[in-house]
DNA sequence: AAACTGTCGATAATCTATTATCATATTCAG
DNA sequence: CTGAATATGATAATAGATTATCGACAGTTT
C-alpha cells in the first residue's frame, strides 16, 4: 500500500504551489525547503510513481529534460523562459487547422512551445 | 582547409535529397548506401561541421534526438510520424498572436510540432 | 516488542547521445 | 608525384538523465 511520507507530500505540494511544469532538479531544490535532506532518488521515484498513478503528467520540451505538471488541466501549451529556464503554462490554443500538412498525413495531436523572457526576468 | 571527401559529399546529398530533418542514425543509414563503410563518428563530425558553417541547422523535437536539416528555408515547423518516427517539414505558420501569454511575458520565437501518421505509414 | 513492508538517501550502475583518441588513409597544393 | 594537412573508422571516453542497489529506518500489524 502506498504510504503518506513527508517527502511524497512535499513533492506534491511543490508541484501544486508552483503551478507550472518542473524538472526533477527544480522539484528537489524546492522540496529541500520543506523536507531537509531530501534526495534526488526520492524525487525521481515519486515523480515516476505519481505519473504512473495519473496524478502527474510529463512535459517534454525540445532539448530540455522532462518536466512534470499536475494532471487534469485543459488543453494548453508551454512557455520557456530563456533567462531562468523555467517553463510556464499558456492557456488557450488557436488550434492547428491552419497548418497545411502534406496530403495523406493525419494529424492527431500537437505541441506549441513559446520562447522568450518571463515577467520576473524581464523586470530585472 | 576543408576538403571534399566522398563521405562529406554523401552526407550532404542525403540531407538534400531527403528534404526533411534527419537524425545522425538516419544519415548514417542513408549514407552507407552511397559510401560503403561510413562510420557514425564521421556522420557526427560532419553534421557538426556543416552546422557550424551554417549549411545545416539543428531541429530539436520533444524527447527526440537532435535532427538536422538544410538551412535557408523560410519559417516553418515539423510533423513527427508516430509510426516511422520520421520528421517532416510543414510549410506555413499561422503565427502565435492568438496565444494569451501572461502579462509581462515577451514572446520571441516559437515551435510547433504536429504528431500523427505520415502518408506512407497510413497507406500500409 | 518482533516481524513486515514500504520508503528513504547515498551512490553505483545504466542508457543514450555525443565527442575524443589514435592509427591509418586520403586529399590537394606545389 | 610527394608530403603536409586533413579526414576517416573503430572504439574508448564523456556527459546528462534516469534507474537500480542496498543498508537503515519508520509506521503497521501481530
Amino acid at each position: 500500500m502506498e504510504r503518506d511520507t513527508p517527502q511524497r507530500r512535499a513533492i506534491r505540494e511543490v508541484l501544486v504551489s508552483a503551478g507550472r511544469p518542473m524538472s526533477p532538479d527544480e522539484v528537489l531544490d524546492a522540496g529541500k525547503v520543506r523536507v531537509e535532506g531530501l534526495g534526488i532518488a526520492t524525487v525521481y521515484r515519486n515523480l515516476k510513481l505519481l505519473t504512473k498513478s495519473g496524478w502527474l503528467c510529463p512535459v517534454d520540451l525540445p532539448g530540455e529534460p522532462t518536466r512534470y505538471e499536475v494532471s487534469g488541466k485543459p488543453h494548453h501549451h508551454h512557455f520557456l523562459c530563456r533567462e531562468c529556464d523555467r517553463a510556464f503554462e499558456i492557456e488557450d490554443c488557436p488550434g492547428t487547422q491552419k497548418f497545411h500538412v502534406p496530403s495523406g498525413f493525419r494529424v492527431e495531436t500537437h505541441d506549441v512551445v513559446l520562447y522568450g523572457v518571463c515577467a520576473s526576468c524581464k523586470g530585472r
